[in-house]
DNA sequence: CTTGGAAAGTCAACAAGGCTGACATAAAGT
DNA sequence: ACTTTATGTCAGCCTTGTTGACTTTCCAAG
């Protein structure tokens, strides 16, 4: 209530604020749901032809962008449990869509590699989500991109953001 | 291939068009998910005392947005079946959060309002929703929030797009 | 006035994908 | 030798989505 009457006086440092009022906020929170809806809804589709569900397209999706990645590494940038994931990833291995390694080092641990399969059915479920958001993007033009971006990094959990971070620079 | 060729093959018409590049896109993609999670992280908490889910505060949210709406027009927005939102509508009546009026004119149409009681838990819900926004929009700045919502506009389906833009002008 | 169809509600059954708890195994670390 | 870590697995539960079948209510057109 405090802040809300501070964000509706306009000026208070100069700048108006006018964009920090409840309503625009709600428009954004709605903005989200809606955007998000769509964001899934061309995987979604293709999935249900291959009998997954969005749970094994997560998977796919990280395997696919850190090769050789371990199992508790998927767990802390996917937060289920271990049961959960183990569920998803057993069906993806038992379909050879995904190979799991014994480490070398480790020898618990197992590394994840999408095998050729995996990785045409990754390319199929990218190309989707990248097709639509490609035309969000040219349409918006790269401004509002880079505002789009900023955005929904300062959105993330702090403790999940470096998950985003993480794969900034790096291999490949 | 071809449009990934010609994203990046930097000038095509005067632009850079270095932001439609797969790994740009890939960002984006990844930038979704990550922010969803933490967009929805909050309210789901809070829903976890009331022993409600995501699909009640789904609910909620639009009929405090249009108070007095119909269940079909709820089931368009939220694209579920009628029987899962019905589940979800009876235990908040039940509850006595919601209020289904027969309707007036068509007596066959239950008209949805929030009860004093839904209106403090939507207050409890959207407050915690807001706070984490505002803190994203004041760290991202006016310029950048009206990218995101130029992005979120343009990656949203078409046919949904409406019931986001709905709510622009009209009552309250 | 009768009838077709829309709106709403309900029952049953099922699936995906979360969760907890308990337990097993192998390997690494101390 | 003992403990911790990484992984896998079994069993059972919950939420939230689905389909299909059926009923009641009621508007509106014939």
């Amino acid at each position: 209530m405090a802040e809300r009457g501070a964000a509706q006086s306009s000026a208070s440092s100069g700048e108006s604020l006018l964009f920090l009022t409840d309503e625009q906020l709600r428009r954004g929170i709605e903005a989200m749901f809606f955007a998000y809806r769509g964001f899934t809804a061309d995987p979604d589709r293709i999935l249900e032809n291959h009998a997954y569900g969005r749970a094994h397209h997560r998977a796919i999706h990280f395997i696919n962008r850190s090769p050789g990645t371990t199992v508790n590494n998927l767990l802390a940038i996917l937060g289920v449990t271990k049961q959960s994931l183990n569920r998803v990833l057993r069906t993806l291995v038992e379909d050879g869509l995904v190979e799991s390694r014994v480490g070398t080092r480790d020898k618990r641990e197992r590394h994840l590699y999408l095998t050729d399969q995996g990785i045409s059915l990754e390319r199929e479920l990218s190309e989707a989500q990248r097709t639509r958001m490609r035309a969000a993007y040219r349409a918006a033009g790269p401004d509002a991109v880079a505002g789009f971006r900023t955005v929904l990094e300062q959105m993330m959990d702090p403790e999940l953001r470096h998950h985003y971070f993480s794969n900034t620079e790096g291999g490949a």
